[in-house]
DNA sequence: CTTGACTCCGTAGTCGACTACAGACTATAG
DNA sequence: CTATAGTCTGTAGTCGACTACGGAGTCAAG
């Protein structure tokens, strides 16, 4: 299997060409060298490695986590590490969620409370965001 | 009750001076004026406001949103409309919930099935990310 | 040989909500 | 009177993950 262009690599990984120029900027991926005119070139394993970042992406990693796990898994790394990365994301999205429910209760006690007619004047939403919380 | 400097604005509403600077700029509160040497003065009840936008922030509002409900809440506006964007807001905000709760289960399963211990071959965190997904 | 697609580099723009200057003026306490 | 704290404007930087140029060089088909 011959080596891609960047257009090529980008076809078949399903991103855009400057995507991957901002990938290889950014140290996730690497082009396996150049032709005579300064075109990249790269191994058809890379498009492997784009799988590997979107796949991440989706899990909820960022760009800089997601280098972290392709170092370690390249460089035959600790298992504990890769663990620790997953344990670390999962607590931030589990955080992200429970703050998420608290505005979703909060709200939905509100919209339900609304009538949805007449004037803002007595709206609860409306009155609620107008007044100091009671506690806290 | 006489005018605040933009300093006790801050500190009376818990916010920096530069918050306060930008959220006249995005139009979200505006000062009663300016003394001689053009120095903002604002009148207490702002206070109330910045009051207002920190609890619809904590709502999960955007200050675009929040500068459409505090047009409504002092234009005596419809009622509806602060309904409709409420419940636009908690669809949002139950879609996130949704994409997160998949992301959480995903990485709760793959961090189980990982031991933490020995070299990253065969960690079932990174199989994954290297693997294709099985179906869609 | 020309056209059009592709690629190069470097820089700048996007979104959201601030935050941080620089340089100048003003207000206040001692 | 001076030191310090406060304020002014305008612009630029931050974070994350791209996205979009502009202008130039290159490659493949007809």
């Amino acid at each position: 299997m011959q080596d891609l262009s960047i257009g090529q690599l980008a076809r078949r990984s399903d991103v855009g060409v400057e995507t991957i120029r901002f990938y290889e900027r950014e140290g996730l991926i690497a082009a396996d060298g150049r032709t005579a005119s300064g075109y990249r070139r790269f191994a058809p394993a890379v498009a492997e490695r784009i799988g590997f970042i979107k796949r991440a992406k989706r899990l909820g990693f960022s760009l800089t986590e997601i280098r972290q796990l392709l170092e370690l898994a390249e460089a035959e790394g600790d298992r504990g590490r890769v663990k620790e990365i997953a344990e670390h994301k999962l607590a931030e999205i589990e955080h992200r969620i429970a703050e998420l429910q608290r505005m979703r209760a909060a709200l939905s006690d509100l919209t339900r409370q609304c009538s949805g007619h007449g004037p803002v004047e007595g709206c609860p939403i409306i009155e609620t965001l107008n007044e100091e919380p009671g506690d806290e």
